[in-house]
DNA sequence: CCGTTATATAACATATAGATTGTATAACAG
DNA sequence: CTGTTATACAATCTATATGTTATATAACGG
């Protein structure tokens, strides 16, 4: 299942769940190892790393009963493609302002700080 | 106020939001131009509208009685500063590959490809 | 002034998110 | 087998998000 970017861009809007995601940019870890720093229950938990999966943002392996996690590519690849068209668009609007003012010091003094 | 991360990304977890966004990222326009695509209703456009700038994603000049919308940086830059902890992780991971994969073919015929 | 246009706010309905507790499943340890 | 550990799923509650209609505000055009 492709995740979609309304999930991803979701998934990344809970505290919890960037928590959760910078804790595995140190390191894979178990469900039980993600929950132990918050005081909220095991369930809770898993849920979230649910959301994560399904945006594309964490794989899960199987060892015996255990799910260890890890970063997945997929997701912020997907918003990074996507925030490219914003980017591109603020960079011609400095490009834009950058042209202003220059055309702001005119004819006169081409080359001259205001004072 | 500043915005937050959650803010943030949960405003462009919506897709109205990321369309009206990627309209902005053309040129600056009006909230009646802004609703005008839309099949929905102008008080929900202006909500979104509110949305994104709570967000930092866009900003508002006072023209008469129109608000003509653009693009904000602030947004996009705070969500590019905090996923660089994960893109930063992802290069290390993706580096541990490469060195894992080139430890699968030993000292045996070091640079020969597989046929 | 007055009607129109552009936008925001209020009140309300409904859906969804996120948490909890309780329980099911499934591998492991003895 | 049996008890324990690791994880997932179901039912349920509550809060918030998103949409609608109705209405307020405020600038404009004549």
């Amino acid at each position: 299942m492709i995740p979609t970017l309304d999930a991803t861009f979701a998934a990344l809007a809970d505290p919890t769940r960037r928590a959760l995601l910078a804790r595995l940019a140190r390191e894979e870890a178990t469900v039980m190892e993600l929950a132990q720093p918050f005081s909220m229950s095991q369930p809770a938990i898993s849920r979230h790393l649910k959301v994560l999966e399904e945006a594309g943002l964490i794989l899960r392996r199987v060892d015996g009963t255990r799910r260890p996690c890890r970063l997945a590519p997929g997701g912020v690849a997907a918003i990074d493609q996507w925030l490219d068209m914003l980017r591109q668009a603020l960079a011609r609007n400095y490009d834009r302002l950058d042209q202003v003012l220059a055309e702001m010091t005119p004819t006169t003094n081409p080359k001259r700080k205001s004072p």
